[in-house]
DNA sequence: ACTACTAAATAGTATTACTATTAACTTTGT
DNA sequence: ACAAAGTTAATAGTAATACTATTTAGTAGT
């Protein structure tokens, strides 16, 4: 597995960029130092023209890689998934009972850090506090019907999907699977960000690794209680 | 209780604005004209220019009333939060059993519209589809501590606090109260959202009834099932 | 009638997000 | 070898946005 990760990184789709940043130079900087920087300022604080000057490059060269700042973030955001995915399946493959499938797919989408990063030129720190921090510019943008149909939320979406078929496999009569997911996926970013800056909407602390206990208390509870 | 509300109109705190919107034509014009215009258009797309040439007056004059457009949404929370709570407290009175007491509060909250609703020139519509919309802009923002500060988010986080209250009264041994409360609002909101922009990441559809179900079927499942 | 205060209009500025065009450099075919 | 074609990024903008400083008009109290 460690022998694949080395030729392998998440290729987020064509839809996020207007030119390959993957394909020049100042395209990967634009990526490795725009991350750092974006969670640095916040993402309104964050210009084309700030980490153009960072780059000691232009703010048009940067518009040549990226429509804008939202799509950059997005790209950001492709990579979390992509890279979540990849440890999903291959964590998964061979549980064969589908309860403990779960149950271990929410071990790892709740302790991201547990699982190996192998993208040297990108730091997971600096994306996981970038999603964290962000999280409700991501998905709930007035933008979104838009970049829905240009399926920038496509990564997203697969991946609740994929969790909500684990559900409906294990408890095929619990009704609400879908909004099961997309809750516990919520809640893992939302409560990170209570957690730092609103702390009594919480019981948890910063990086307090018992969010995996109340997310699966959460699920499971859910789907071992009767609805109506 | 009706006759009570006639005189009774959520006043939110003097932390939100500069000068009272109430004391005159111009301050109440912009609070009910701002809220069908901002929920219209939505909140980035809004600016306090084109607001003002709706009301015929100047962006200048606006700004006399609110220091930027962020804290009119906060002004609009909080008269969300100070009706509910007013609500809630006449909901809960003489009911004797703490457990009928949290599930009583989860059907007030997830039926907001089954309230009674005494502000006529705020249109409750409007309000509820700008939370909906807006709610990942409202709490999540790069001036949160700064505003956390000001006590721009008070309303929210008393009523967080009053409903975490009954978890701990009724559900003394659950670990995870302020979480599993904070998780339940935002599910509200952002369960909406989907089912509007996003629907195939939840089960529920536009002002689907069985949001009550989920969310009391979450609650109480992750308080009868056994934490670590 | 004079002062004090409130309300709102005029006229700005700095910044932001984004674009059109041009220049420089590389690669490729012959 | 050398011109055509393609790639990359710099120059030089614009329209809109968020916000402020100053001035004018109106109202109330003495």
């Amino acid at each position: 597995m460690l022998e694949l990760m080395r030729n392998w990184r998440p290729q987020p789709s064509t839809a996020f960029y207007k030119k390959q940043p993957e394909s020049s130079e100042l395209g990967r900087r634009i990526i490795s130092e725009g991350l750092i920087f974006m969670q640095e300022i916040g993402f309104e604080a964050f210009t084309f023209k700030k980490l153009a000057d960072r780059l000691q490059t232009t703010e048009a060269s940067v518009y040549r890689y990226f429509e804008n700042k939202h799509h950059l973030l997005l790209y950001y955001m492709s990579i979390y998934w992509l890279w979540l995915e990849y440890h999903l399946t291959f964590g998964l493959h061979n549980l064969p009972e589908k309860d403990s499938k779960l149950n271990k797919a929410l071990d790892m989408i709740t302790r991201p850090d547990q699982l190996n990063w192998a993208l040297s030129d990108l730091s997971f720190d600096h994306l996981l506090n970038l999603v964290v921090t962000e999280w409700g510019k991501i998905y709930f943008t007035s933008q979104i019907d838009k970049e829905e149909q240009a399926g920038l939320f496509a990564d997203y979406k697969r991946f609740c999907k994929r969790l909500s078929k684990l559900i409906a496999q294990s408890h095929p009569h619990y009704p609400y699977p879908n909004t099961l997911v997309s809750t516990a996926m919520n809640m893992l970013f939302v409560q990170r960000f209570y957690a730092d800056h609103l702390p009594s909407l919480t019981d948890l602390t910063q990086n307090d690794i018992r969010i995996t206990d109340f997310i699966k208390n959460l699920v499971n509870g859910a789907l071992q209680n009767p609805t109506a």
